[in-house]
DNA sequence: GTTAATGCAAATGGTTTGCAGGCAT
DNA sequence: ATGCCTGCAAACCATTTGCATTAAC
């Protein structure tokens, strides 16, 4: 299997004199089959059902390079572990986090872009980043 | 001094069996005298100069009074260590954060609001609260 | 053959907890 | 006197790092 995600992440590994290797390549596909917004650990679980040995910290060293190269994301929602969410082709948004059953809800409002930049604007400053993140319950749960 | 904060702080303690002590009022005053969005590090460095062995549990047992009490709101900028600001007759707003000089800058944008309850009720979602930070340089730093 | 990557275990750093003595009620 | 609170040190837990070995190039 020879995905384009595939060829970002070897282009970028032989652009910085690193090696591909065969953990690089399992945790690089388990990220890509599996659903968005995996933490370190559960990717090491769906990991090592294929490949039973490997570490962790491979895990974490992978998902750093797959942030450094683009493919990832991290993301932070303040519960004490990093998620990390497919960033190939896909473009900017904002989550809705359901506190009950975990589903993340992945939105984008173009206003709510355009505002922020206008107050950002209005107090000097410039943005490189941003997050919106919104907690409560999702259709489900309520 | 027994300022309303001070109040509310003690009203909170004794409905709830616990106990008003020194350092309890030595934290909450360095709190509250002291600019916003402290960690618990900073505060304790603060504390420390007035009351040198305070322990630095004591300082995070009582911010958690502060945000049950609901004088003081955690934070989670995604650095590692969480803030407390002040929360008391304060109203909601998002952060900007200067990724230079730390500075954070405070706004709201009512229409932003708006348009995320659009967004929420737009796919069954109930709100139960948010937060939006932007990162970026402010205008001395840019 | 050289150099980077791996797995493991140990280290880190912010935060929390257990405990024996101390203080508020 | 009771029982919460304190300071200290140890525990936690996600993440990072050091190191000897293994694998890519």
């Amino acid at each position: 299997m020879s995905s384009k995600e595939q060829q970002v992440l070897e282009d970028f590994i032989s652009q910085n004199n690193l090696k591909i290797t065969r953990q690089r390549r399992v945790v690089l596909n388990a990220f890509l089959e599996n659903e968005e917004h995996v933490s370190a650990e559960d990717l090491h679980r769906i990991v090592k059902e294929k490949e039973s040995n490997i570490g962790l910290a491979t895990v974490y060293r992978t998902l750093s390079l797959l942030t450094q190269s683009g493919l990832a994301v991290e993301l932070d929602f303040g519960d004490g572990q990093k998620r990390y969410e497919h960033n190939y082709m896909h473009s900017h948004h904002d989550h809705m986090i359901c506190t009950e059953c975990g589903k993340i809800i992945e939105f984008n409002h173009p206003l709510i872009e355009k505002f922020q930049e206008e107050v950002a604007r209005r107090n000097g400053f410039t943005i490189t980043s941003h997050k919106l993140d919104m907690f409560g319950l999702c259709a489900d749960c309520k």
